[in-house]
DNA sequence: AATTAATCTAACCAAAAAGTAAGTACCCTA
DNA sequence: TAGGGTACTTACTTTTTGGTTAGATTAATT
């Protein structure tokens, strides 16, 4: 009869949800993405839908996820001006995520 | 003609995604989670499981999720100690955002 | 001529989260 | 009697995150 070893596989990089977390894992990430979801936000339209944000989080945030390819961002040449945020493509298919998460909070948290 | 208005409507403390994000925001959470999954893990296992947490986070963060309910923890006494956490059924329901962290990454990211 | 509007930037400071390192407890084995 | 195993705990420091304030822009409105 031998000992039970049970086996442990350590996470390292390659762990998908570690992965994951290091875009999404941020306070507000998933909220604007959220807010966003397919429809088309201007900034100001934003800042109104999460109002505990701050002006340079939000700025900070929507930079990022730009810069991460999850949202594209259009700015017209106007004034005063005007900038529109909508989820790309791979900003899409966050919205699965956020379904969970909206489903999780209504039924066991809010 | 009337000039278009888009309704905002602004997120507050019921938003199930702030909620739900309060609990599972941290930076290490979903990884204890993911690796709890639907086994029984000792503390030590857990360690090995995630190596980069600390021994001061992986305590504090499995505290956290007993106090919430997503966790159960079983002390034998015995020396040396053995202490056992496994999901709760409330627990077992972010198993779903989970996959949906696993599954984006394996297929964005990883 | 001053004000307003919308989006963003930069500098600075405060708070929160996380990391580090050491120590505690207890019995067993060598 | 020294060291090892397991699960914590505490005090302290660093890092990350977030908040505040001020300012740039520039055409149209008052």
């Amino acid at each position: 009869m031998t000992k039970k070893v049970k086996e442990i596989i350590p996470c390292d990089d390659s762990c998908p949800v570690k992965a994951t977390l290091k875009i999404l894992g941020g306070k507000w990430t998933l909220l604007i993405l959220f807010q966003i979801n397919d429809d088309v936000m201007r900034y100001g339209e934003l800042k109104r839908a999460i109002p505990e944000i701050s002006e340079k989080m939000l700025i900070q945030e929507l930079n990022m996820l730009v810069e991460k390819k999850l949202v594209s961002k259009k700015a017209y040449p106007e004034i005063p001006p005007r900038v529109e945020y909508r989820l790309t493509d791979l900003g899409l298919k966050t919205l699965p995520i956020i379904a969970t998460f909206v489903e999780f909070g209504q039924e066991n948290l809010v």
